[in-house]
RNA sequence: GUGGCUAUAGUUUAGUGGUAAAACUUCGGUUUGUGGAACCGAUAUCGAGAGUUCGAUUCUCUCUAGCCACCCCA
C-alpha cells in the first residue's frame, strides 16, 4: 500500500508542544483577566447556516467564507468570527439577563490568501458586553483590552480610538454620498502604509474633489493623546464640526484610564475599521516594538447587530484579540519563555526489580500536584539523564537497588546540575 | 481571488541531463549508576503528477505548499 503523503491544508497548522505550552499559557492569561472583569465563557458551534454568516461582513466577507452544503444538503458555512454567532446566540435565547459579559476563545476561518502572520484559520480571543449601551461598557472594553495585555507583560501598546459617530458627523458635514464614505473610510484607513499622498491620490481617482480631500487628510492626520491632549482635542472637534460625538468619545475614553491609569489611549481619527456593523467606538491597538504585525486587538460598539435577528435591538460593544498575530509580536519581542515539557520530574527507570517502587513514586508525586513522567524502559542512566535534559524535565529522580536500602531517593535538578538524598517518604514536600 | 518568487534528509543549505553532498537534529552504538561533550554508524523513490529524452532531482506543463505584493484583515 502507498503511503499517504503527511500535509497540512494551505493556511493551517499544528501547533507542536514548544509553540503549543507557551501558547496554553497565553491563552490562560488572557482568559484570567477576561474573568477578572466579569465576562463569562460561550463556546459556539463551527458550523452556522449560512445564511446566519452571509452579508455580515461585506462582499469581501461572503467571499472569504468558507461554505459547502452538508451532507443532509444544508448550506452551511464556518463561523467567519466570534461576532455574529455571539449576535445569533444572544437573539436566539433572550432569557439571557443583560447586561451580559460573554467571552470566547476560539478558532475562526476565512478563505484567504496565506501570507506571514496570516492564516486560514486563527484564533480570536473575545469579549464583549451586550445589552448596555451606557458609555461605562465602552469604557470597561477599553480597560479590559489595556489590562488584558498588561497581564501578557506588554508596556509598550498604544490603543487607537475613534468612533464611527464622529466619521459619520464628520462625512455628514462634508456632503459625501453613501458611497464616497466607503472609499473614503477605506482609504484613509491605509494612511499609516502609503502615507498622506497615497490617501490623496486613491482619493482623487475615487472622484473626490481636491477640496474635501484636503479637509479628509486634515482629519485623518489626527492622533492625539486622549488625556494630555484633551484639551486641543475639544478644538478641533469645533473645527471639524464633530464637537459632540468627539465629546462623547473622550468622556468614554476618560473613564476607561480612571479604570486603566497605565494604558495609553490615543485618539487617532483614521482609524475605520473595516467590518461594516460598528456604529459607535471603533479602536485598533498596536505594539510600538512590533508594529509590523498591525493591530493585534481591535472592536468597538455594534448596536445594530442582534437587531439583524431579532425584532428586538440589543446593543453590544466588545473588542477581540487576534490571538496569532499578538503571540508572534510577543516571540518576536522575547516575551515569549520557552517550555519543551510539561513534566517537572522523570523517574528513572533502571532496575526492573523495583518498578512496584517506580510506580508507588510516580503515583504519590501525581497525587501532590507535581507533573511526573516515568521512563518506560529499563535503559542505563545516562540515556534516561539526556532523556529528560534534552526534553526539558528539570529534575530525575533516581532509585536504584542502593537507594532502596536506604529508603532514600536521589533528586537531581539537571538545570543546576545539583543532587539531593531524600528520604522516599519526603519526596513530595521536596518539589 | 489576482500577480511575482521559491520547493533537495526533521532543519538550514550545496550540487548535477546518467538516481545526490555537508552541517545541525533525531535514532542506535562506543561493555552496562549520573545528562546537555567527543567518536562511529543509520536516516532523501531531490514537494506531487504528467510530458520531452536512451535516461530527469536537473528542461516543460499542471497541481500542491511557502514567501512577497494587491485586496482585505486578526
Amino acid at each position: 500500500m502507498s503511503k499517504i503523503e503527511p500535509k497540512t491544508l494551505k493556511g493551517f497548522r499544528d501547533f507542536l508542544p514548544e509553540k503549543q505550552i507557551p501558547r496554553q499559557k497565553m491563552i490562560d492569561s488572557i482568559r484570567a483577566s477576561y474573568e477578572r472583569f466579569g465576562f463569562e465563557p460561550l463556546e459556539t458551534p463551527v458550523l452556522e447556516y449560512a445564511e446566519t454568516l452571509v452579508g455580515k461582513y461585506g462582499d469581501e466577507g461572503d467571499k472569504l467564507m468558507y461554505r459547502f452544503k452538508d451532507n443532509g444538503d444544508r448550506d452551511v458555512a464556518m463561523r467567519y468570527d466570534l461576532t455574529i454567532p455571539l449576535a445569533r446566540v444572544v437573539a436566539q435565547n433572550g432569557e439571557i439577563k443583560k447586561p451580559w459579559k460573554r467571552y470566547q476563545i476560539s478558532p475562526v476561518w476565512r478563505a484567504e490568501n496565506t501570507q506571514k502572520g496570516r492564516y486560514r484559520e486563527f484564533y480570536q480571543c473575545d469579549a464583549d458586553i451586550v445589552g448596555s449601551s451606557s458609555p461605562l461598557a465602552d469604557a470597561e472594553v477599553l480597560a479590559l483590552a489595556a489590562a488584558t495585555l498588561k497581564a501578557l507583560g506588554i508596556r509598550d501598546f498604544v490603543i487607537r480610538i475613534n468612533s464611527r459617530e464622529v466619521i459619520n458627523a464628520f462625512y455628514d458635514s462634508l456632503g459625501l454620498t453613501e458611497g464616497e464614505k466607503i472609499s473614503a473610510i477605506r482609504a484613509i484607513d491605509k494612511i499609516d502604509k502609503v502615507g498622506k499622498d497615497g490617501v490623496a491620490e486613491e482619493l482623487t481617482k475615487n472622484g473626490i474633489i481636491y477640496d474635501t480631500v484636503q479637509k479628509l487628510l486634515a482629519f485623518a492626520e489626527v492622533s492625539i493623546d486622549a488625556v494630555k491632549g484633551q484639551d486641543e482635542l475639544v478644538k478641533i472637534g469645533e473645527e471639524l464640526n464633530v464637537k459632540e460625538p468627539l465629546a462623547r468619545l473622550l468622556s468614554i475614553v476618560e473613564v476607561a484610564y480612571k479604570l486603566e491609569p497605565e494604558a495609553r489611549f490615543v485618539i487617532d481619527l483614521s482609524i475605520a475599521r473595516g467590518l461594516d456593523y460598528y456604529t459607535g467606538i471603533i479602536f485598533e491597538t498596536t505594539l510600538q516594538a512590533a508594529p509590523q504585525y498591525g493591530s493585534v486587538l481591535s472592536g468597538g460598539r455594534y448596536d445594530g447587530l442582534v437587531g439583524m435577528f431579532s425584532s428586538k435591538g440589543v446593543p453590544a460593544v466588545g473588542a477581540s484579540i487576534g490571538l496569532d498575530r499578538l503571540y508572534s509580536a510577543l516571540e518576536e519581542l522575547g516575551l515569549i519563555k520557552e517550555e519543551r515539557s510539561t513534566a517537572k520530574a522523570l523517574i528513572v527507570n533502571f532496575d526492573a526489580a523495583l518498578e512496584s517502587d517506580y510506580l508507588r513514586l510516580a503515583s504519590e508525586l501525581r497525587a501532590s500536584g507535581v507533573n511526573t513522567a516515568l521512563y518506560f524502559e529499563t535503559a542505563d542512566l545516562k540515556k534516561q539523564l539526556s532523556y529528560a535534559s534534552e526534553k526539558g524535565i528539570r529534575y530525575a529522580i533516581i532509585y536504584g537497588s542502593n537507594e532502596a536500602k536506604e529508603g532514600k531517593v536521589i533528586v537531581k535538578d539537571l538545570e543546576k546540575g545539583e543532587q539531593e538524598k531524600v528520604s522516599v517518604g519526603d519526596i513530595a514536600k521536596y518539589f
